[in-house]
DNA sequence: CGAACGTTTGAGATGACTCAAGCGTTGTGG
DNA sequence: CCACAACGCTTGAGTCATCTCAAACGTTCG
């Protein structure tokens, strides 16, 4: 099936069988695409869109130089650019990070469930403003914590997400993505993204390597990225045994 | 007329006169509030949102230092909350910068017209999907820019924003916040904004001086913050340059 | 007039960057 | 099956952007 991990253990906006059936329904093709390459390009008028079954893809920005900012990571489960049926154009662009499987669902299919199942569309509506609070998550990351944090922060993140589709045990996953993808998303260099996980190491806080996280402090790394998943929505996560450091402010 | 500057100028989604009458009637009170008062907490349950009629609010996340980082600025004619609508608790703090009028809209009241306006739905739904673009360029602001470009990336942002409500005639606005304001938004310290004002104002692109923002040099200042305005979805703006062919990363 | 607040400037510290080189692994073609 | 190229990881040394701490200055307002 293919939605079983779309919108699973999403708090208080679950999918009913019957939307999961014609969601199932709507898929008008399933697709395998190469690590690496980009499927959407921002400005072009789009008419469906792409949920992921396998791999990870990501969305992001070139700056004039080149380089890239990523302004999004997802997960299998993940309704990539749904937010590409009300907008029709995107302003970023939309590629995969390993060999991947998606599902195609072409917008007038939404257009049809939108009037059969309004209740459905809400819950479409609302996916995408998860999609929006992990921007701000990623903002924060971004505008306050130091490189570290970061990284921890974006680790602890991808583990929580992963987690919710069965794809983490909680503390150990798959993540076959380089140290410059990192960097890409964490706005630092791959250099620095590689001393960075070296501290992390060194403080037994967390392993990666060949492709694969180790979180041996989960709790540590949580509290060094400021790390607190509400803005997931996520349901039955254990809310915030806050990282116990009273700091005077 | 509370509605007068929503959804203005939004490419491809503007507001029939039946959609804004009705909102207007949904409109249960309109509000004063003071200036640097917060006033929706996150994780407080929710079941109304706020428009911006007049001033300016702001989004922000706390760190555990009590340092904010400001996730988003909202000018009139937002509707600030409105992601709480489906959501309906926060992942962040809601706060006015400055003294602000603002037009409750109870939710009850978009259920309604959520039954007698489906299309109305989609163009809220596109209204949230407008801020999850703007987070994306905060994204790309503060993960690939310098302190000088970020600042100049924001003032571009605002300008063009307030310039499509009729805020700023297109180099010249309003904007009564003060620097540490711009600090929370771009990631610096407001020692640092400081500097990064008098390098804009050395390089006549940019004047900040009593709540009032002139921009010298519209385009150099665009170019200083990579700024290319597609994002905000704004009718009528000269269509940036088109990306290139690629696909392989 | 004085207090509170915001801006400006200086000097020194530091975190992240750049450039450069070496190392380890993997895949491939001779 | 080995050699080598390609790629990613690691480390070092020096530089630079931004931060921190501190002080002075300007403006507003009670």
């Amino acid at each position: 099936m293919f939605t079983t991990k779309f919108f699973r253990d999403k708090e208080g906006a679950k999918l009913e069988l019957h939307e999961r059936l014609r969601l199932e329904a709507a898929v008008s093709q399933v697709n395998q695409i190469d690590g690496r390459t980009c499927f959407v390009r921002s400005g072009v008028y789009l008419e469906q869109s792409t949920l992921l079954l396998e791999g990870f893809i990501c969305r992001y920005v070139d700056d004039k130089k080149g380089l890239r900012q990523l302004v999004a990571v997802h997960v299998p489960g993940d309704f990539v650019d749904l937010h590409a049926y009300p907008l029709k154009r995107l302003d970023h662009n939309v590629g995969t990070m390993t060999p991947a499987r998606v599902a195609i669902v072409p917008h007038s299919e939404l257009d049809d469930m939108a009037h059969e199942m309004p209740k459905f569309m809400r819950k479409l509506w609302f996916s995408t403003l998860i999609d929006a609070a992990i921007h701000r998550a990623w903002l924060f990351r971004l505008g306050r914590l130091d490189a570290v944090g970061r990284v921890a922060h974006f680790l602890c993140e991808i583990n929580a997400r992963l987690k919710a589709v069965d794809l983490s045990d909680g503390a150990r996953f798959e993540l076959p993505i380089i140290q410059s993808d990192i960097a890409e998303i964490c706005g630092l260099t791959n250099v620095h993204v590689n001393r960075v996980m070296r501290t992390l190491r060194e403080e037994n806080l967390c392993v990666f390597r060949s492709s694969v996280v180790e979180i041996l402090n989960l709790q540590g790394l949580a509290s060094r990225g400021q790390f607190d998943p509400a803005y997931l929505y996520i349901s039955h996560v254990p809310q915030p045994s806050q990282p116990t450091m009273s700091v005077k402010i």
